[in-house]
DNA sequence: CGCAGACTTGACCGCGCTCAATGCGAGTGG
DNA sequence: CCACTCGCATTGAGCGCGGTCAAGTCTGCG
């Protein structure tokens, strides 16, 4: 199934999460030098997964969190009824399994959307490193919180935008997480397919087709399949965040 | 603005966490005895907020989470448009202000639908504690984890589920939130409005108020304006759990 | 008693879903 | 090299759920 490979003897490849690139997303400021040797003890690098494949299973045994070093994993949760709601797109420097810390299994399947590595955190040795190192404790504390706020924007665009806003915001939320990793922020490829996107938000796979088109239609973007290119930010903003009153500049009292 | 009484001089009303008969839900298991008595020095019981108070609002210093000890409280996060998004409700036993760990300023408001009394967790000392009691970290973790989980199954009614289904589904967890507690799980007092369940599911108030008379002419319920009964919970609950297939001993192969 | 806010009910309509057909690119095998 | 397939994406036609707008009713409170 999942095809996970551990690298070398630990020497060779086991690059130091001091060097690692990433670090200041995924660890900021958290932990002390001296800290972060005890941490990368724990850190097992170098999980390699293809395209569809699990990083983890709902309802499996949960073990450990996971942090993207390359790629990108979507998360998802699936009822009895088998309909399934995608909760989170998870792009590199960012900490996957939260939302299961504590729990006997994990509360969502996490499935990596093309060539991805990832860091794993084993929560039993967490418990004991937290436990030495408040800076870390304060750290997970703040990103499970950023989790669930996340997950509360998500709710308000689900009941209160339409799928204009909706896309637009997603688009936006894409392109400043490409920006934190000084990629560029008006060009990059979708690493979700159109279906994931629609799921993500709440809408049919043709209304996002749909609007897509729309938006290039009115050069706000240029699409081809997963090649996006942004080429109206402001106006994809002034969507993203389309008021249901007029705008004041135009209100009567 | 929100009234909040400090009750005497700690010793007279003062009950203590071990004798409070929410403490198996607001911590359950996760602190010995001992660690309870470390506990309770850092609790301060006996806020009181009246209908509309704010517990704690939207963008102000996060100091406290608290645990709701009696009546209720809902929370909502508002955007710059000024459109707000109810989050969630908050029964006896409960904990609020989970979103905002380790946050600069609360994520939500926080706001009371009845005279509701909370216990308060001030952070900072909540710090030193969990660093001491490997327990009570475990426990944050795992209701921070669940708060997100729930969040998520917010966001699958959302997108996912109809008017009806919402609906139900929100009566069965009040429902089993009542009976957690001892008390009737087919009996009881909406302790919010109409809005505020409309908002939460992201429905319109007339739909929800439909959906109730509805659900009233088929003998599903008895409702007379906050006070509801549910006289079918199997009817319901098939209601809440509908796939969108036809059920298996339907399906043609 | 009267007012304001909450709730209900009805008529209408539009956004986005459904169903169905077609387009398109990548991988596969003859 | 083309033919075929399979998955994914796009486009069009039609319609239904739930939103909007507008009255009307109920409730609690001063």
């Amino acid at each position: 199934m999942a095809q996970s490979i551990k690298i070398g003897k630990s020497s060779s490849l086991k690059a130091s999460c001091q060097q690692c690139s990433l670090s200041n997303l995924c660890l900021p400021l958290a932990v002390s030098e001296d800290d972060l040797a005890r941490l990368e003890d724990v850190i097992q690098q170098g999980h390699i997964f293809n395209r569809g494949d699990y990083v983890f299973e709902q309802s499996t045994p949960f073990r450990s969190c996971f942090a993207v070093r390359s790629g990108a994993v979507k998360t998802s949760i699936v009822t009895e009824n088998g309909d399934e709601q995608v909760t989170g797109f998870f792009l590199p420097g960012e900490l996957v399994g939260l939302d299961s810390m504590s729990s006997a299994n994990y509360a969502c399947s996490a499935k990596a959307l093309e060539r991805t590595s990832v860091c794993e955190l084993p929560v039993e040795h967490l418990d004991d490193l937290t436990h030495k190192l408040p800076g870390l404790q304060h750290h997970f504390f703040h990103l499970m919180s950023q989790e669930i706020q996340n997950s509360h924007q998500l709710a308000l665009m689900l009941s209160k935008r339409t799928a204009e806003e909706r896309i637009a915001s997603l688009l936006l939320s894409l392109s400043s997480r490409f920006a934190r990793r000084k990629l560029s922020a008006t060009q990059f490829n979708l690493p979700m397919a159109r279906n994931d996107i629609a799921n993500f938000l709440g809408l049919a796979v043709e209304t996002v087709s749909r609007v897509f088109t729309r938006f290039q239609n009115q050069g706000l973007i240029r699409a081809r399949g997963r090649e996006v290119e942004l080429l109206d930010i402001e106006a994809l903003q002034g969507i993203s965040q389309e008021a249901e009153d007029q705008p004041a500049c135009q209100r009567k009292s």
